[in-house]
DNA sequence: GTAATATTTATCGTGTGCGATTTAATTGCG
DNA sequence: CGCAATTAAATCGCACACGATAAATATTAC
């Protein structure tokens, strides 16, 4: 038996150049956040969301009128990104842009009536993920908390 | 002590609803995936790379010559993203789109010289990458194949 | 108090992803 | 053979992400 049959997975990820993608962690990240936005997607689509939209109401409904920049740390989004979506979201009625009293360089972002009862119309959303991963609630704790390791050391923010 | 107090993280992350994002299975892959295509960012850009289109690279750099649909099956990608991303690359000069001789329906992207060279000038990345997450390559190799599992119950396609 | 600096958000351009549809070619079935 | 059904790519439109930069306001230094 030669010596590279003999070599573990492990090796191997570290030592083949180039690995095709399917062998590559940050395809595994790549095509599996992919796979969780199209798991969400028919649950979003009656409450006429995407995906990214869905995570901004969350953070809303968790602590709303907060700023653009205290949004953008939590969701790890610049304002490039998330004016035009906050703009989409009120154009859809849910959020409100206001300029904040006292600095009027920031911008903050509340929710409507409408923006908060929505949140009643996505309560089932989590458990219903939950039961597409066929995973114990414990595994699934597990793993987000392994990932967000992997985040917090490539973490340059 | 309340009982909500003493609810384990496990039980917390499928009974509250909403979740706040940082708290989120999906956000963990979400902002890793993309904090991953930071990381990289910097050693792409001397090749004049995006993480895609060098993901579309190393597909080919393990087997050359394949049909857009045959990338796309490993790419988990679909015609209406790798025809432009092809296209970008052929106007680098870094493959070639030619019809398939025997099904004029299919399109067979293969390696330019300049294409194939490249392979060398990134030979270096992957060992990058893994020096820049502080991971033993056991541990890469495990959390890769978890987050596989994840995504293949996921798996529609 | 004012000029320099810093902070916050917005704007612009490029490159993905993907739903929906189209075009072109092949296969299957009578 | 003849043609409907299938398959492979491409096209189009929209919504992110993000680098680079700009515009507006606030803070700091003097």
């Amino acid at each position: 038996m030669s010596m590279l049959a003999i070599k573990s997975r492990a090796t191997y990820l570290t030592e083949m150049t180039p690995l095709p993608p399917p062998d590559m962690l940050c395809f595994a990240l790549y095509s599996t956040a992919h796979r969780m936005q199209q798991t969400y997607k028919p649950l979003l689509a009656p409450l006429g969301l995407t995906y990214p939209q869905y995570l901004l109401l969350s953070a809303l409904w968790s602590e709303d009128a907060r700023t653009v920049g205290a949004l953008g740390r939590e969701l790890q989004l610049e304002s490039n990104t998330l004016t035009p979506l906050i703009k989409r979201l009120e154009s859809k009625g849910l959020v409100q842009r206001t300029r904040d009293t006292g600095d009027d360089r920031q911008v903050r972002v509340t929710l409507t009536d409408s923006g908060r009862a929505l949140q009643a119309e996505a309560a089932h959303i989590p458990d219903c993920i939950a039961r597409e991963t066929g995973m114990a609630p414990d595994d699934l704790t597990r793993l987000r908390d392994e990932i967000l390791a992997l985040r917090n050391r490539l973490s340059s923010t």
